[in-house]
DNA sequence: TGCAAAATTGACTTTTACGTAAATCCAATG
DNA sequence: CATTGGATTTACGTAAAAGTCAATTTTGCA
């Protein structure tokens, strides 16, 4: 496990620009080290990129990431803030949910769909 | 099953604007009949306004989801037509079993975290 | 130490997915 | 028949998430 990633390295290893990873730290969602003014990415840091990534596939706003991640950080110690926060978190388990079936209902269509591409290119007496 | 619906009936089913009915309209995603200049939304197009809606909480893009909405239509008869296709298909699916992943990592994430703040939540005492 | 390659910053632009406003049209209703 | 209340069209506006560009700085290393 290395210590530090350069902020090219992980542009490279996840395919996005040093632009979004700017923009990523400009919108509070990750704190790179830094070195002068240079910036250092701890395996840490790498994971958090790899989560928001993971959040903004799934069609989650960088607002809605941060909220997120949020959560991943040590829990506040005081009640309403952490009740608060289990609300939070229930309320993107809910979001989630709703996903996951529009994702079977979708993945449904589609099988369907190719069904009848098949079937229609065997009409044509082609083998798939 | 009604034979058809106006655009405010379709808003309120489905917490969308007008403008938003249009829009995919002028996208060509839906195509609503006609009486004079008002707008006649059969079951059909209801339940593509519903895909359409499916696919904006996934995360694609419209265009994205035109290429879907081509793939519903007659398949062609042309079998390259088929076969590409077929690639396309092949290619949503991949997207959303990626999405799938996805979901299935943060939904534990989400999990572990709700458990840290439970746990939390005990140590001081507090019943949730 | 000198210099090319890499990194930073800030300003401006682009794309997507609608929102908003203004003017017009149409049908029904009192 | 005048009005009222949707519906339509056209045009312009905007917020989010980056991309692009240009002007410096910094760094690595020969």
């Amino acid at each position: 496990m290395r210590d530090y990633y350069s902020i090219t390295e992980l542009t490279r290893e996840f395919g996005i620009s040093t632009r979004t990873l700017r923009f990523y730290e400009d919108e509070g969602l990750i704190n790179p080290m830094r070195r002068g003014r240079t910036r250092l990415y701890r395996p840490s840091d790498r994971q958090l990129v790899r989560q928001i990534l993971r959040g903004r596939r799934l069609g989650f706003s960088v607002a809605e990431i941060r909220e997120i991640i949020e959560v991943y950080k040590a829990p506040p110690g005081e009640v309403g803030q952490l009740k608060l926060m289990l609300t939070h978190i229930e309320q993107k388990q809910q979001d989630l949910r709703q996903k996951r079936r529009d994702l079977e209902d979708t993945l449904e269509e589609l099988a369907s769909a190719e069904e009848a591409c098949v079937e229609r290119l065997a009409e044509l007496g082609v083998n798939t």
